[in-house]
RNA sequence: GACCCUAUCGUCUAGCGGUUAGGACACCGCCCUUUCACGGCGGUAGCGCGGGUUCGAUUCCCGCUAGGGUCGCCA
């Protein structure tokens, strides 16, 4: 049997960490088993579905590198329709389309004339409803096991339900099933927040004549409080990561570790690494808190290790973000500053308080430092520092550094009297990169510069 | 109200009858160091409660409690 699994987003502008996570066990599913990744968009609720809000899922999706197998490739503005692509250009992939719901209605009629023919389903208050067994119903779950589902009071007493309201639209345990069972989905990974309901997939399984699928319920992912994650949370919306500098090889590693462990001990673990050993009966059963801090830490973990080139990839459109003109320095230049900082710092967002000097003509000095470093008896000091500078050729770490240390030593002091300064008239901060790196990146030109406008500004020249 | 799931440091987890209950994040010391980081060493901290079963329960069973979920013409 071809494994084919599907994650199934409603449209609403938002996509939730916990989805992102359960995408990611779907697609970890998948491409362990080498089976099938597909997306499906339930956008049966019209109101609230805009191509805008499907982009946000595709865009979640590829930022965290999760490819789909079937489903939609492009949803620009005006084309929410893989039946009617435009230009001949498709905008769905894979064989067992649409990959939208709001375009199955015809499936729907059929399968709900099916069940009206077989005695299963009737009309009522014009809507239709679903004759549902009243017997209680055992849903073999390959995370919690066999969960037998009794009906709950409500449900005794009317144990049917809706599957096409009265304005004509199936509801979404109709649509789910007949879906699963058209698209030929062998497993249904999902929350556990579906697990009650599974009973009534079951028996619309059954009664189009069909085994139901294998199912695993994941465990949800909790506020750091233990309360459940909603829409306006910190930390629920996976846009948040991406604009606050997450990188998101971190972010899914993270998502990993929520429900699921390698056993060994290792908390990163390349995600190659994680499809080879990922399977379902391994998930934990218990609900995970998120954990800001430990993201964090991964996140900075991964930075650490991984190329310059990617670091500066994703450093570039964070500074911007901050307002920093990158455009206007030379590239070599951009790349050598930012080397200087890469595993300084654990998000891209904080880069711009940290190296942010590197792209402005004038700096900013801190002032608490500046009243402690530019002293009366530094002025000198600094004036020494400065001709040390102005002397040296080539302008490199290395040289930099002898001279500074020379200085100190013909001032009969500790390299960091001299070094405190010189960081602060340079950068305007009291931490940084590592200080003679930085300034020969910064050049001799604008050392001398800086140099010199620390003096003016704080010794009145 | 009914039904379902769950329960190891504050958090994420390892453990699957006998362990000094291991690791990681966070936190607190010390070391390294030009700043900030990184790294190294050490430390605080945990099996929710009550019954069983067993020579022996964190581990198996039951109850309780707590947390989460579901019971819609939302998905």
């Amino acid at each position: 049997m071809i494994v084919r699994v599907r994650f199934a987003p409603s449209p609403t502008g938002f996509l939730h960490i916990g989805g992102a996570r359960t995408a990611l066990f779907n697609w970890l599913y998948a491409r362990h088993a080498g089976g099938a990744f597909i997306l499906r968009i339930e956008d049966t609720d019209v109101a609230r579905n805009t191509p805008e809000a499907v982009e946000v899922i595709l865009n979640g999706l590829r930022w965290l590198g999760l490819e789909w197998d079937e489903g939609p490739i492009e949803v620009g503005s005006s084309r929410c329709d893989d039946r009617t692509p435009q230009r001949g250009v498709p905008t769905s992939k894979g064989n067992y389309g649409p990959y939208f719901q709001s375009q199955r209605a015809e499936i729907y009629r059929k399968r709900v004339q099916e069940l009206k023919d077989k005695g299963l389903a009737y009309d009522h208050d014009g809507a239709v409803k679903f004759k549902m067994t009243r017997e209680p119903i055992v849903i073999p779950d390959l995370v919690v096991g066999n969960v037998t589902r009794e009906l709950t009071d409500r449900e005794r007493m009317d144990p049917d339900f809706v599957i096409v309201r009265s304005d004509g639209q199936p509801v979404f345990h109709l649509v789910n099933v007949v879906d699963d069972l058209e698209m030929g989905i062998t497993h249904v990974i999902r929350g556990e927040d579906h697990l009650s309901n599974t009973a009534k997939h079951i028996a619309l399984f059954r009664a189009f004549g069909v085994e139901p699928p294998k199912y695993a319920h994941i465990p949800l992912i909790l506020n750091q409080d233990g309360t459940k994650m909603s829409k306006r949370d910190r930390g629920a919306s996976l846009t948040g990561y991406l604009e606050e500098g997450y990188a998101p090889e971190a972010v899914v590693n993270y998502l990993c570790l929520l429900g699921w462990s390698p056993k060994d001990n290792r908390e990163v673990v390349p995600i190659q690494e994680v499809v080879r050993m990922f399977d379902l009966p391994q998930i934990l059963r218990h609900n995970a808190r998120f954990d800001l801090d430990k993201l964090h830490w991964l996140n900075g973990e991964y930075i650490r290790v991984m190329s310059n080139e990617r670091f500066y990839e994703l450093a570039v459109p964070a500074l911007k973000k901050a307002g920093f003109d990158t455009d206007k320095y030379p590239e070599a230049y951009v790349r050598a500053a930012l080397d200087t900082c890469k595993g300084k710092k654990r998000l891209f967002s904080e880069l711009a308080d940290y190296g942010g000097f590197y792209f402005v003509e004038e700096v900013d000095y801190d002032a608490e430092a500046a009243a402690k470093d530019f002293t009366a008896e530094n002025l000198e000091r600094l004036r020494r520092l400065r001709d040390a500078f102005a002397a040296l050729a080539p302008f490199g770490a290395a040289t930099l550094e002898s001279a500074l240390k020379e200085t100190a030593r013909q001032l009969g002091l500790k390299a960091g009297v001299l070094v405190h300064p010189a960081r602060l008239a340079c950068t305007g901060k009291t931490a940084g990169p590592s200080l003679y790196h930085l300034l020969e990146v910064l050049g001799k030109e604008r050392v001398l510069a800086r140099l010199e406008r620390a003096l003016a500004k704080f010794y009145g020249g």
